[in-house]
RNA sequence: GCCGGAGUGGCGGAAUGGCAGACGCGGCGGACUCAAAAUCCGUUGCCCGCAAGGGCGUGUGGGUUCAAGUCCCACCUCCGGCACCA
């Protein structure tokens, strides 16, 4: 009867928890003492459920949680939902039913799956991005973000009142002003070309678009111009990129942001585009002569083509100007013979998506203009080039060819029989003529400069070019400004009201709604699906909603949504200060809570999610708003959980059997039974044909192979503090790993023999072992549990949980055999296992009697005197190679070790009658000796 | 192509430069049982050997060191990310 019954304790113990608020967090934490603020990164709601991969992480962090608890520490773990975004969605469009009502179903399983699980999360915090009251202060940071503006000078988001007028502007009137103002906000609107998914019917963000295919749902993505929110993140990319250096972040994840941003130094340099028809060379003279007075313009005008370029050195190799297809100067630029077929090319790659344009594999094509511009060094005239392969939303847009130093343009020039100039060697000698050297070297061929190294070069030129007002030093990010708005229906509508005039046509001024007015709620629509045109769903709202008026003008709102990454950018503050109707967060609360102390979450967020909310909380700490650069002190990603270990044998069209590493598209793959199969060597084969190979591996899980884990069944058939276990038992945490039911038994069997070290199986009521008693416990068992005691207290804050749970099972096994079971010992015991199977914890310190909850027992001490030993074995070494052992009393020194070793018969006999070189005797770790050379005695 | 990470028993994995394989799964053997399950105990890297014992062994090849899974150099394979950013 009493055995170990998850099915029955969890639920009994989950229920206590809520009914004593038992991981209630206050408001503050108590002066004087130690907070953590544990996140998880919340999840999104999907209407499949909770993935074994949630767990994962949320089990790690709920273990920290629980062990801070029990430490003193007040800890703060909240839970929410991220429920906007295209899933739901879809989803609801599918089903016919409105996304509130899918998303507050999903939002009910996933609660209700998290509960079970017995995460200690104070659910008194729980919010969802949905709800209208954090949708209100989701649209107040969209607002603040609208009212400020970028100082470059002292590197800060300022209020846009302080956003200093140019007198010309000034003298243009108020409209002018307006404009000026809402073209350096850090929320503008823009007139870009966008990702455009016709399959989706929504524009998507660079980020979101992998390879010219959506992210979500790999359907194909076009560029087309559109009028669409940017949020200025490249404003504060320097920042982003600098302040990655203090974070307790993993350096990939750091590597990947810094390498995402793609800060590139280099220099802009402008070519002078001489006027149609006269003399070309005069006009370059003079423009030269003006350019030395007046210097580099901060606009590029008519008469230059300004490039971007990080290798200033290679300045005299240029053969050729490669200009973007949507470059500005293309129509200028382009010969009268060359116009239809520049109009063809252009026409083309607007045509072609993104997944064309940038297939690697692919020829690359180029149309001449027919025009040229002149060299600012060497006043040649140079090629003026239209291509695709230059983008022409980096940089300039337009790029000096230099087909021997770069392999894009070597491919082009190759493609094209255009020239190719060596200006520079390697250090270890001239490479072969024509041919592509991108590394460092020393120039050669190259005027004034000829003979110096690349570094020196590009310092030397840099600085000749800007004296002269021809070029200057020149910053680049690969990160673009965030295309911040979607045409759905399942977003934050933005707090955004667009004047109208006495016809009903925008005026272009455009006014944020007052903070009092806030929540814009979304307004009910029949019809949510997205459109076949880039019109959002919202424009189809009834008139009460999408028209207002206030001091006699007419508005229309602003129909886009934002996207999903909104409310997920500002929701660690929110969980401090949930219930606030007040504030966004109260900056007492804010101050006390943050930074977050442990994040943890899955690497698909190392980019886009961490990036956006560092740019928001860096605007929200500019403006005052909350008190750190930087909101994420420590960051960890769980590793990706894989399915179970397959074996998959091939069949040929025939039914024969196909190695696998001879298999071809035709082959049938066949999934085998563990028993089939055999290593053999480095390779698995049948086993009754073992000249076959068969393939082994784990495979993400997915629904399409079958092999996904549904948390729900094993906590069926295991419990919950078994899946909990079981998967911090699995490996690192940082690792991927595959998954293995079996090794969820193993754990289980452990929690078992831990239940019935307290509890007498064979009764037939709840009752303690017969062993359990309250003699002190031995040296020899105090030993035991300090070790273990402190192998856990080290392990938890390094989240090294597989190694602390071996540690524990060592104790339990230890424990077994003992025909009396000190209280002294299995007390402890508890408390330790408690953050790891809490419900069992609770159950056993019930048991044995001690109050509940063992949830906020406090954690047991190590005495340190029982982590050493009396005596130690040492192990002895001759040659390096292990010979024997000796033991030794604990302190012994180097001397007192080498006595004892040559003291050993076994050693004496093999040390006997040959010199000893040299021994090497570490205390309390080994001792080697090692002999003399014998190959050199006579 | 570039950038990360990882290669250790049949499997997941342990190992501050100091006894490779903790702990778990799986396997084998035993006790208990009429029997089975459960439980408990033992055993389990490979090779030679009846044994005592010996040899080999952390992807490959080299190096540093008294001592290398761990440090250095070169390479191979797998996983993940980025990808015409001038």
């Amino acid at each position: 009867m009493p055995r170990y019954q998850p099915a029955r304790i969890e639920p009994k113990w989950q229920a206590w928890w809520e009914a004593h608020d038992t991981f209630a967090t206050p408001r503050l934490p108590p002066a004087g003492g130690r907070k953590a603020y544990v996140l998880d990164m919340f999840p999104y709601p999907s209407g499949d459920g909770l993935h074994v991969g949630h767990p994962e992480g949320y089990t790690a962090t709920d273990i920290v949680s629980r062990f801070e608890r029990m430490r003193g520490t007040c800890v703060m773990h909240p839970m929410g939902f991220d429920a906007f975004g295209l899933p739901a969605e879809e989803y609801a469009i599918r089903t016919g039913t409105p996304p509130a009502e899918s998303t507050a179903r999903n939002i009910a399983t996933f609660r209700r799956q998290l509960k079970m699980l017995g995460f200690s999360y104070d659910w008194g915090r729980e919010i969802a991005t949905t709800d209208p009251a954090y949708v209100r202060w989701t649209q107040w940071i969209f607002l603040v973000l609208h009212d400020t503006w970028f100082d470059p000078d002292v590197q800060r988001g300022r209020p846009i009142t302080d956003l200093p007028i140019p007198a010309a502007v000034a003298a243009a009137g108020e409209a002018a002003v307006a404009k000026y103002r809402d073209a350096h906000r850090l929320a503008y609107q823009s007139e870009a070309p966008v990702n455009w998914c016709p399959a989706l019917g929504t524009v998507l963000a660079n980020e979101e678009v992998i390879g010219g295919v959506s992210e979500r749902g790999g359907h194909p993505v076009v560029r087309i111009p559109l009028r669409q929110w940017m949020l200025r993140i490249t404003a504060y990319a320097d920042r982003l990129e600098r302040e990655l250096d203090d974070l307790a972040w993993p350096e990939s994840i750091k590597k990947l942001q810094r390498d995402w941003i793609g800060r590139s130094t280099g220099a802009e340099v402008d070519f002078f585009v001489p006027p149609a028809g006269g003399d070309a060379a005069a006009a370059f003279e003079a423009w030269k002569a003006a350019r030395a007075t007046a210097g580099f313009p901060e606009t590029p005008g008519e008469d230059v083509l300004r490039i971007y370029t990080t290798r200033a050195d290679t300045l005299y190799g240029v053969t050729c100007m490669v200009v973007a297809p949507e470059h500005p100067l293309v129509d200028r630029l382009t010969a009268t013979g060359q116009r239809d077929e520049i109009a063809a090319y252009r026409d083309a790659a607007a045509r072609k998506s993104d997944l064309d344009r940038t297939d690697l594999a692919r020829e690359k094509t180029g149309v001449f203009t027919g025009s040229h511009v002149v060299h600012p060094l060497t006043g040649q005239p140079v090629p003026v080039w239209v291509a695709d392969y230059v983008l022409a939303s980096y940089g300039t847009g337009a790029i000096m060819s230099v087909p021997a130093h770069d392999d894009r343009d070597f491919e082009f020039a190759r493609t094209f029989g255009l020239e190719i100039v060596t200006v520079i060697e390697p250090e270890d000698g001239p490479a072969p003529g024509g041919s592509l050297f991108t590394g460092h070297g020393r120039a050669v061929n190259s005027g004034p400069y000829t003979g110096l190294a690349t570094q020196s070069f590009i310092a030397q030129v840099a600085a000749d070019l800007a004296a002269a007002g021809l070029g200057r030093a020149a910053v680049n990010y690969k990160l673009r400004d965030w295309l911040f708005s979607r045409q759905r229906f399942w977003g934050e509508p933005f707090p955004i009201l667009h004047e109208l005039d006495a016809e009903g046509r925008p005026t272009g001024v455009v006014c944020g709604v007052a903070e009092a007015e806030l929540p814009v709620p979304l307004p009910p629509l029949a019809d949510f699906k997205p459109g076949d045109t880039p019109d959002p769903p919202l424009s189809r709202a009834g008139h009460d909603w999408l028209f207002v008026e206030r001091d006699g003008r007419r508005y229309r709102r602003e129909t886009n949504t934002m996207p999903q990454w909104a409310g997920s950018c500002w929701y660690y503050l929110r969980f401090l200060d949930p219930h606030n109707a007040e504030r966004f967060i109260d900056p007492a609360v804010e101050r006390a809570w943050m930074p977050v102390d442990l994040y943890v979450g899955g690497a698909e967020h190392a980019v886009l999610h961490l990036l956006y909310s560092r740019f928001w909380h860096k605007v929200l700490f500019d403006r005052g708003h909350v008190s750190h650069r930087e909101p994420f002190g420590r960051l960890v990603n769980q590793g990706m959980i894989l399915g179970e270990m397959e074996f998959t044998g091939y069949r040929a069209a025939g039914g024969g059997w196909v190695s696998a590493d001879r298999r071809g598209e035709a082959d049938t793959p066949v999934r085998l039974p563990a028993e089939q199969v055999e290593k053999q060597g480095e390779h698995f084969v049948l086993r009754d044909l073992p000249k076959i190979r068969v393939e082994s591996r784990a495979y993400k899980m997915s629904k399409s192979r079958g092999n996904v884990v549904n948390p729900d069944q094993i906590v069926t058939d295991f419990g919950a503090d078994s899946l909990r276990l079981y998967e911090m038992f699995m490996g690192p945490l940082e690792a991927t790993k595959p998954w293995s039911t079996a090794g969820v038994g193993g754990v289980r069997t452990f929690l078992e023999r831990a239940w019935r070290l307290v509890v007498d199986e064979r009764a037939d009521e709840l009752a303690l072992a017969p062993q359990v008693c309250a003699d002190p416990p031995t040296d020899a068992q105090l030993r035991e549990l300090h070790r273990m005691i402190d192998k856990v207290t080290k392990d938890i804050p390094a989240l090294s949980f597989n190694t602390a749970i071996a540690r524990m099972m060592e104790f339990v096994n230890f424990c077994t055999p003992l025909e009396r079971r000190p209280r002294g010992l299995l007390e402890p015991f508890v408390t330790v296992l408690a953050p790891f199977a809490p419900h069992l914890a609770e159950e056993l310190w019930e048991i044995l009697g001690r109050p509940a909850p063992v949830s906020l027992a406090p954690w047991p001490a190590v005495e340190p005197k029982w982590l050493v030993d009396d005596t130690v074995e040492i192990p002895v070494q001759i040659q390096g190679k292990l010979r024997g052992r000796i033991v030794v009393p604990a302190g012994a020194d180097a001397a007192a070790l080498e006595t004892a070793a040559t003291a050993d018969p076994k050693i004496a006999e093999q040390l006997a009658g040959r010199t000893i070189a040299k021994v090497v005797a570490v205390p309390g770790r080994m001792v080697n000796f090692v002999l003399a050379n014998q190959g050199s005695q006579p």
